[in-house]
DNA sequence: TGAAATGTTGGGGCG
DNA sequence: ACGCCCCAACATTTC
């Protein structure tokens, strides 16, 4: 049998990876690479820390693919149109019979493996590839008309309809036959490839590795999932999985996840809740697939695109920062700043408070969040940022506003969460914190940035300037 | 996966 | 005792 080539992109692991699987079916003479293109990810906004946590990872993912005889070789170039000459060149002088690769399914990616196959039709290179990011594959969940669905609640229940409780999962390959390939001047150490800088606390918070991914989620089955339903909107509970940095670089499969959310636990609401969280993972991913034009950050409702966004530079600095002069708000950014991620209901606080109070253009917000989370997901992100501004598929009605104070008692009742992130407000009282009055508020605490009764009545204003129809 | 404004009701204070 | 008013408390509607 002819050699394989595995080309590794957001799936950095060995366990269920149709990719690696099928390349090393017949115990072929199997190799692997990894191509960074630092130019691209900034591009795309990509986080310091994504980057820094795909850097650990492939570390990682060399010694696993080691003990099976693959060898990963690293490679660097500035951006995809550069790639698929790489391969090109590649393929022939370690005289490669196929390429195997997961699919990517932003418009990017999508276009950058196009290219690619074509160059490897001009080469005689055979290629697959698989789907990998989704439960269920592009095009597969229809309506009884055969279209997409739109809205969140009959996709799932669609979805829920034809997934398994039980799905099969790749075994990691068994070892292969070892294979000596010449070196490329193209191909560098893992060390050597442009990577970021990021704090020993970011990465003592996020350890890298599959089988640390693994642990993660038998931790949080053998028991938090149980009470996730309740749990979940407490932020400074920790009732989350925080499985999504592992899942967005493909640490681990969605299929495993959804496997072990029923074999771990009895089913109860609790549980269903949290599949329902994985399936607005999917709703969205399925959304961008049927939808491209949403990736280039084109409202999904175009008329919201007429809305009068405001630009101040100084409130969006503000927000950025934490310092709005809303505890919560300020909590829940500090947190992003701090751990590379935000809890998912701070996530709509902190995003509705952008785009309705501050009607500040959530594009600005959705490119903030790219450029700080660990998890960043295109099509997650901006499906998120679009429910919260009201300008999606299925969003929340422009006139639900979270009132971040009301959300704050509610959420973070004793203001635990609210200390631990804004430590200027720790010594105020239970009832002070959520909204400190003039006299207790301490000097080095930003006054409120923005009065919420003027600003949820400009932004009702500014969404009924549209017409007045049921699409908005 | 709201919040504010408005409407309704019923118990208690009080002349 | 009675009616009136006040205003929580809850319900409905509006955005």
């Amino acid at each position: 049998m002819g050699h394989q080539l595995v080309w590794f992109r957001n799936d950095l692991r060995v366990s269920d990876n149709p990719a690696l699987y099928h390349a090393c079916q017949q115990q072929n003479p199997v190799s692997a690479i990894y191509i960074a293109t630092p130019e691209q990810w900034r591009d795309h906004d990509d986080a310091d820390v994504k980057i820094d946590f795909w850097h650990r990872n492939l570390a990682c993912l060399k010694n696993s693919l080691a003990e099976l005889n693959i060898e990963l070789h690293f490679f660097q170039v500035n951006n995809y149109q550069q790639v698929p000459n790489l391969i090109s060149t590649i393929c022939q002088q370690w005289d490669i019979e196929r390429l195997h690769f997961n699919d990517e399914y932003p418009v990017n990616e999508r276009f950058r493996d196009q290219q690619v196959m074509a160059v490897c039709g001009q080469i005689s290179v055979e290629y697959q590839h698989y789907n990998d990011q989704l439960l269920l594959p592009p095009g597969s969940v229809r309506t009884k008309s055969d279209t997409p669905f739109k809205v969140f609640t009959p996709f799932s229940k669609q979805a829920k309809q034809q997934l398994e409780q039980s799905l099969y999962l790749y075994p990691a390959p068994i070892k292969q036959t070892a294979i000596n390939v010449t070196t490329l001047t193209q191909a560098s150490q893992l060390t050597e490839l442009t990577w970021p800088i990021v704090s020993d606390d970011i990465k003592a918070f996020w350890p890298e590795g599959e089988q640390h991914a693994f642990a993660r989620v038998a931790k949080f089955c053998r028991q938090p999932i149980r009470d996730y339903k309740q749990s979940r909107d407490i932020p400074s509970l920790g009732g989350t999985s925080r499985l999504s940095p592992y899942l967005a670089s493909g640490i681990i499969s969605v299929r495993q996840v959804w496997n072990a959310s029923w074999q771990y636990c009895e089913p109860n609401d609790s549980v269903q809740t949290w599949q329902n969280e994985l399936l607005w993972r999917e709703f969205y991913k399925h959304i961008l697939i049927d939808y491209p034009e949403v990736s280039r950050h084109k409202p999904w409702k175009p008329l919201t695109d007429n809305i009068d966004w405001r630009y101040d530079e100084q409130q969006l600095q503000a927000w950025q920062q934490g310092q709005t002069g809303f505890p919560l708000i300020d909590a829940a950014m500090r947190q992003l700043l701090a751990r590379g991620w935000m809890h998912n209901r701070l996530r709509m606080v902190v995003a509705m408070f952008l785009s309705k109070h501050l009607l500040i253009d959530w594009r600005l917000g959705e490119c903030w969040f790219m450029q700080q989370l660990i998890d960043g997901d295109l099509a997650a992100n901006n499906g998120g940022w679009q429910w919260s501004a009201s300008t999606g598929t299925d969003s929340v009605p422009y006139f639900r506003i979270f009132n971040p104070v009301t959300q704050s008692k509610r959420f973070d009742p004793q203001g635990t969460f609210i200390r631990h992130y804004v430590p200027e407000l720790a010594h105020l009282s239970d009832k002070e914190i959520h909204m400190p009055s003039d006299a207790n508020r301490p000097q080095n605490y930003p006054k409120p940035m923005v009065d919420l009764s003027d600003g949820r009545q400009r932004a009702l204003a500014a969404f009924k300037l549209l017409a007045t129809d049921s699409t908005i």
